[in-house]
Order: structure tokens, then sequence, then C-alpha cells
DNA sequence: ACCCAGGGTCATA
DNA sequence: TATGACCATGGG
């Protein structure tokens, strides 16, 4: 018998058949496919709270001066910065988080010499930059560092709470509902970059209303899924 | 005009 | 602990 993990009985391997259900219904996302690993993370500073498009065309206006590096973001005035990243929204927060991460960065000796430290500990370091909040560090953690991360994001937890999976997925905190999920997946950053993804295209395309979507794929192994 | 989008921080009760 | 206000742009 496995030892004993909360809620497995109703679903054993509820979450890998729910990966495998999401593949299946929207196939592979191929999140940021070609990319440095700080355009990447500034990718995921730019796009909270906000549409991929705009935060790409920031990148983008970034990429165009050759700015996608941290010394050349930190050699630029904040106001050009500004300007630059104004498509993203909240460009005055997001300039300063860009600045403080760069310079984190180049005080560490670069992505490189990241890859010594364990994950938790990194984990801490950047939450603990301003504008740096557990979900952006997790996913500059699994999408830039390649660590084997779950990322708690709004959509997971209203996915977790309607299937049943975790009912109480929308007030539990995030540090205890993305270990639990980390433990029951294999740790494996290319599946849990894929299942991100998967969750977000899934909570933007279905299951608006609520409690669940006529017609959802997710529907046969969710908690709600009555005859209708 | 209204709502939302791949969050985070701070003030208040 | 738990809401609420605020940050800001762009598309449906």
């Amino acid at each position: 018998m496995p030892s004993a993990s909360a809620g497995s009985s109703v679903h054993s391997g509820g979450l890998r058949r729910l990966y495998d259900v999401l593949l299946e219904a929207h196939g592979p996302q191929h999140w940021w496919p070609g990319g440095s690993a700080f355009e990447i993370a500034v990718g995921a500073v730019l796009v909270q709270r906000t549409a991929w498009r705009n935060a790409a065309g920031a990148i983008a206006r970034l990429a165009e001066r050759d700015l996608i590096d941290p010394s050349a973001i930190l050699d630029l005035p904040v106001s050009h910065l500004q300007r630059l990243i104004r498509p993203a929204g909240f460009f005055r927060q997001k300039s300063g988080t860009l600045r403080s991460f760069s310079a984190w960065l180049v005080a560490a000796g670069g992505f490189d010499s990241l890859q010594a430290y364990p994950t938790a500990e990194l984990r801490a370091a950047l939450a603990a930059l301003r504008g740096i909040g557990p979900e952006t560090a997790d996913s500059i953690l699994l999408y830039a560092l390649h660590r084997p991360v779950f990322v708690v994001d709004a959509y997971a937890r209203r996915l977790l709470t309607r299937t049943g999976i975790r009912p109480d997925a929308g007030a539990v905190d995030y540090a205890s509902l993305g270990g639990w999920i980390e433990e029951q997946l294999p740790a494996d950053a290319a599946l849990l970059g894929e299942f991100h993804a998967l969750i977000v295209a899934h909570g933007k395309a279905r299951c608006r209303p609520r409690p669940v979507c006529p017609g959802c794929p997710v529907e046969d192994i969710c908690v709600y899924a009555s005859g209708g």
C-alpha cells in the first residue's frame, strides 16, 4: 500500500490522468520553445496579470534593441525601460522588478551559476525580490531553470476544486498545495511545464460557467459530473 | 462601457 | 487570517 496520501482514495492517479486528458484535448502548448533563460524570466515577470500578447509585445520591443540581457537592463535608464515595457501594463512596478531581478542575477553570476543551488533555496531567494511572488518564482524555476515544480495559479486551484481532486484547493496555501501535487507526479520539468500550460489553456477555453461545462473533456474525472 | 488577462504588495479589520 | 485597493495596458 502507498503511504497515507490525503484524497487519493477517490482519485487514485487523478493528477496524472488529468494531465493525459488535458494533453489529449488541447495538444502540446509549447510555451517558450526558443529563447534564453533570461528572456523566459523576463516573460514570467511581464506576463503577471496580463494577456500574453501584451507581454510578448513588450519582450519584442526589448529584443529589437538587444536588451534581453541583465546587464543591458541595468544600464538602461528606468524611464526608458518603462517606456519599452509599457504594453505589458503595470510598467512602473515591472520595471523595478526587472531591475531587481537583473541585479540579483548578475550578483549570482548568471543562470549557469544558479544551477548549483537547491530548488528550495532559489525559490526563497526569488520570492524575496520585490514584485516576485511564489507563482512567478516557480515559473522561473520551472521554465528557465528546468526545476520540477508545479506552478499553482488561479486556474489550477479552480480546476482542482471542480474536479474534486482537491476540493479545498482554493483555500490552501501555495506551498502546501504545490508540494502535495509534486509528490504525486514524476519530478519531470518537461511534464510539469506542459501541465501548467495545459491547465492555463483549459482554463481560458473551458469551464468558465459553473460548476462544470457540458462536454468538457475533464468531465469524466469530475466529481460534479452528472447526467447533464 | 464592461470584463478579463499565464500576480504581487500594502493597508485595514 | 482575510478581504479590498491599487497597479496599467490592450483585446473581445
